[in-house]
Parts: structure tokens; C-alpha cells; sequence
DNA sequence: GCCTATTGTATATTGTCTATGTACATTAGA
DNA sequence: TCTAATGTACATAGACAATATACAATAGGC
């Protein structure tokens, strides 16, 4: 992983499966530009044994990610970041986007999270949009 | 369910489980105040049948809720909405929550979805916040 | 050029989770 | 008092996630 990337975390308390999280992580990665075009992702062994799985779930992660364009993964040299060309958007995402953070403002409220709190996270990741 | 409540929605394509989108669904419309204290729910068979699941998968929706203090569950007579006190926050959570916003977020560019689309959408949401 | 260690791949297996099928317990209301 | 409506319990089937293990490809040393 190229010196910028930020330490990829997994949370293997949470219910979505190990793969998936590393899938959101690194694809987070990818699109803000923490990992560029050309940079080598660890192997999948040296990041499994990093997020404490099964280097087949890192590989599986992997997989997603090429097939959506991101990495091109090749035996012996390891996972590498591609080019990657703009898709057309789906239209209902956003709204199931917007649904599922209403979702989870909900869920923070009813844990007792204050309304400031909440407002405060979504201000800096607005704020984070432009960057 | 109340008159004022809307209607409840799943998508059996998202990999989401049915009775957690069951859960996250009905938390909604509690914290939001669609559903109050004393209204009635439908019954377990009659959700079910709405939403294209088996029952039990509603009924396991329900006990979650009322495991969270939402519901009171009795036979014959339904699961009827309780007033609920507030709970101590998780300081964890809000920083969960950014993070998977970000993802969220993430995937949205990665699919192709314009950031004045993601910006509006997160307005929306900020604006609902107060209502 | 040939080896070999390193890397991703393929496939079977195991365990967990999700949804369902079915029978049961409880009880409001006729 | 009875019965139909409702939630509950539990077994099961199937899907899914994670792992174990063997394999294939190849960069790089020599």
C-alpha cells in the first residue's frame, strides 16, 4: 500500500461480513485518492494476516475490487491500482443513500447519541466532500 | 401501524438480511416520531404478507425491537409501541457512523454519481435533522 | 535459462446466519 | 367458555462467509 493510504480497519464485531468491510475500506481509499493509479496493495497474506482473517477473504475483496475496474491482480506481482474510467450512475442510489443514513441517524439517536453530535460528524463529512 | 406512519419498505435484492432492514426501518419511523407511544403494529402474519417474508422473519424484526425498549410484544394482542427512555450514548458510534458515511460516499463517485448530486442529498438530510 | 519463493487462484469443507415450515401457547372478545 | 388471532419455539433447509489446502503462474536470483 502506497505511504499515504491510511491503515485499513476492519471490525470483526460488526454483522457485515469481513470481506465487504475491507471492499468499503479500500474503495474509500481509492476514490480520495489515497491510493493512486500504479501503487501495489500489500499481499494478500501480509493484509490478512494485518486484519486477522483468512488470506482468502482479502483475496475475495480483491476480486470485487477488480471487477469493478479498480485493481488489476496478476500472480507473483500482486495487486495493482488501475486507471479507472467514469461509470454512469444509477439514479436510485441516491435515494437509497439518503434513506440509509436516515436509518442510521436513527439508530444514533435512539442510542442516545445527541442531535449536536450527529449534526457535528455530517458538517465535517461535508466538509470532507470538497477535498 | 398508525395512520401517519409510512409505508414500510425492504429490498429483497439488498444483501442487507430482510429483518434487519425490517429493524432499521421501523427504528426510523419511531425516532422520527411516525410511530408513538400506545400505537399498535401490524401483526407479525400481516407485515410479513406486505413485504413478501415469512412471518417469523417479521416476528424476529419485532423482538429485536423490543429488546431495544421500542416495543411491547404480547400475544393476541400485538405489538404495541412503548414510551422509551433515553440511553447513555456510545462515544464510538459517531466516529462508526462518519466512517461509513465516507464509505457510503465512496461508492456513490465510484458508481458514477455526480458530488453536487451526494452534496444535495446530504443537505436534505441535514435539513431534516431539525424537523 | 533454470530454480524457487512469492504471489494470486481454485475448490472443497465447515460453520454460521437467514428465512422458512410447522406446531404450540396465550388471550381478547364473541 | 370457546375460538380465532396473535406471538413464540424450535427444527430444518439453503445461502453465505470464512477457512484449509492444493495448485498455477511468474519475478528475480543465480
Amino acid at each position: 500500500m502506497a505511504e499515504r493510504a491510511p491503515r485499513l480497519r476492519i471490525d470483526l464485531a460488526n454483522p457485515t461480513p469481513a470481506y465487504r468491510q475491507i471492499v468499503d475500506g479500500l474503495r474509500t481509499f481509492l476514490v480520495d485518492g489515497a491510493l493512486h493509479a500504479g501503487d501495489l496493495l500489500p499481499p494478500v497474506r501480509e493484509l490478512a494476516f494485518e486484519l486477522g482473517v483468512h488470506f482468502n477473504t482479502v483475496a475475495e475483496a480483491y476480486r470485487i475490487l477488480a471487477d469493478e475496474g479498480w485493481l488489476d491482480l496478476k500472480r507473483r506481482r500482486g495487486a495493482q491500482v488501475l486507471e479507472r474510467r467514469k461509470r454512469a450512475a444509477d439514479p436510485q442510489k441516491r435515494e437509497q443513500f439518503a434513506r440509509r443514513i436516515r436509518e442510521m441517524i436513527a439508530e444514533l439517536k435512539a442510542e442516545g447519541v445527541r442531535l449536536e453530535d450527529i449534526r457535528r460528524e455530517l458538517n465535517l463529512v461535508m466538509k470532507g466532500l470538497d477535498a
